[in-house]
DNA sequence: TATATTTACGCAATCGATTGTGTAAATGTT
DNA sequence: AACATTTACACAATCGATTGCGTAAATATA
């Protein structure tokens, strides 16, 4: 294995001391242009590449932003992962992301991997199934933590989220416009606020259009995962008095619902008008196309890292993070919802 | 901010050397199984968390292993790098993903910020203009370096990939099959192999069934993207003798390609038969089904890995990685291309 | 001219874990 | 019983970069 090139292989070469080709290679102000050039241009030549470990070792920061999420493959957590890398860039921060497929072991598996990297601020959306919140505890009063979208009810961190509630409540309140009668609604995890609030959002729409919430309607999913999806919609179409409207906690379930219902035979929006959640890619594909509740996922992570990026001094001085950022929405009427006017798409 | 606990506490409290706490940590065989169980019980009450800074400068390794990818969001991506973490984690390593959006500058500063930040192997798929290798020579005999799908021509490490001249090959022979006579092609880069083979597959697929092949049919594309499908798509039917059949470098541009025709109020598969590649989610989900190449993803990560994973001592003993894998893909036929029989789906 | 300030750089400790070498006691072998 | 081996642990150097403090010269200020 070829050597590695040190500041000491520099310093030794040029007749300097280390601290000064350390300090030239930083801008230091206590070196001169000149000499700060020099060692550059022959850092450069002889192929020296800093050492990021010693340097985190030393400064007990790491210049980088650790990312833990459920899953990337998804098309609101790939832009959100954008949003961060952006200001991460610009701050010349590196972005570690580590999935844990929405299981919780491996999310307090990876948050110690994170801690032990020494990461110098967290982004984390949480796991459908977390309720204990010890293993980002290591985190608090020392690096920024920030929760997205899956936040925690109540650890103090700043969280970023959409207002769920309303978002659902807009879903909801539009199927009503179309003339539904017997809603249904795919609910994600209760463990987790925005499948609560998006849950509240579409109860209280029904109540307050007068119409009465049916427990049987409301299927509660582990994963929201397109096998579920088919099975809760066959369940679902083959009551006595099946829902005529159908609001999802997220696209994957509601694409295969509109599958389902069309294998059946049945008619999309008119047996049963759908709106998913999340505005994934594939919603204008699919035919008819799907209604959706867009997100500004990417400003999400930008904001998730600002606060990052912000924020190091203050918490390594004792500070708290508490707040939340609420964005808005958008609700998106394609083809499976509309049952009176021809829209967009 | 809290006290870090490092071994240094945990020494002083029991009364041992850093050495003891090290070795009883990691169970090295001088230390004995009581002192070991005390000194493992005391770290965890001390709430001890190994510093992989320190370590990793010391040992200069990091069991990290670093993926160099153009984007994470494309479900080809997602499950190589799912193969890639089931092996890892199994090895205990750390993946760090790093995406560079398929810029070249980007690719470029990535691979350094990887390099310094020391990982211990890496697996890159090129962008798509990468024409130029030099990034990558700091890694040769230093640590493994493998390549999947998108991989260099020349540069000497691991290169695992799919066939796809045969690939290439197959899905044309297939719209041939399907009557096809005229037959367009969107290709990718012509600096990628992997397209260029493809592009070869297809020429070769149309000679040996007598077909010519028609400059003006064949459309090199920058990204593969949607936009450059869609106007692909308009320009070929837009010919005085537009094509009959179309076989696509990725589903993206197949896909686009589906829906143009249609808002045309032609006919898929009767005016334009279509096949895509990659086979991915989206293709059974749009109508007509898209017909595609299906490749095992989750295997090339996992072969990357191992590879990885068997070959630090030999890369760091001057080895050379030199070889390549290729595995067999899958035709999976769908609406888009089935003009004779209907399939599956 | 005497003093203060700035410029330019070196010395040496430090970050936390690892590891080769050394030593003393315990145990095993013949 | 004499020697070899194993067990159990400590000492101190090391990985590479950073940084507080110190010094000497150059320049500015009074």
């Amino acid at each position: 294995m070829k050597k590695q090139i040190t500041i000491y292989d520099i310093a030794e070469k040029l007749n300097y001391s280390t601290s000064t080709i350390s300090r030239a290679l930083r801008d230091h102000h206590s070196i001169s242009k000149k000499t700060a050039t020099l060692i550059k241009k022959e850092a450069e030549i002889m192929g020296y590449r800093p050492n990021t470990l010693a340097a985190g070792l030393r400064k007990n920061r790491t210049k980088t932003i650790g990312v833990l999420i459920s899953r990337i493959n998804r098309p609101f957590m790939s832009s959100l992962i954008s949003g961060i890398e952006d200001q991460a860039k610009k701050a010349g921060y590196t972005v570690i992301i580590i999935q844990c497929n929405d299981d919780y072991e491996s999310e307090v598996r990876n948050a110690k991997t994170l801690y032990d990297m020494r990461i110098s601020g967290i982004i984390s959306s949480l796991s459908m199934q977390t309720s204990d919140y010890d293993h980002f505890k290591p985190f608090l009063n020392r690096i920024p933590l920030v929760f997205v979208d899956r936040v925690p009810e109540c650890l103090p961190s700043y969280k970023v989220i959409i207002d769920n509630y309303a978002s659902a409540y807009k879903a909801t309140s539009h199927l009503i416009d179309q003339g539904c009668l017997r809603i249904a609604h795919f609910a994600g995890s209760q463990l987790r606020s925005i499948y609560k609030d998006r849950r509240k959002g579409y109860e209280d729409a029904l109540k307050n259009a007068g119409l009465k919430v049916d427990e049987e309607l409301i299927i509660e999913m582990k994963t929201l995962s397109s096998k579920e999806g088919k099975k809760a919609t066959e369940y679902l179409m083959k009551m006595k008095n099946p829902p005529d409207g159908l609001f999802t906690s997220n696209d994957t379930v509601a694409i295969s619902a509109i599958q389902s219902i069309k294998k059946m035979g049945l008619n999309v929006p008119y047996d049963l008008a759908i709106i998913g959640f999340n505005n994934d890619p594939v919603a204008s594909i699919i035919e008819p196309s799907l209604s959706s509740i867009s997100h500004p996922a990417s400003k999400m992570g930008e904001l998730s890292a600002k606060c990052i990026l912000d924020n190091f001094d203050s918490v390594e001085n004792g500070g708290q993070l508490d707040q939340t950022t609420i964005l808005d929405t958008q609700l998106i009427i394609r083809k499976s919802s509309s049952r009176k006017i021809t829209i967009q798409h």
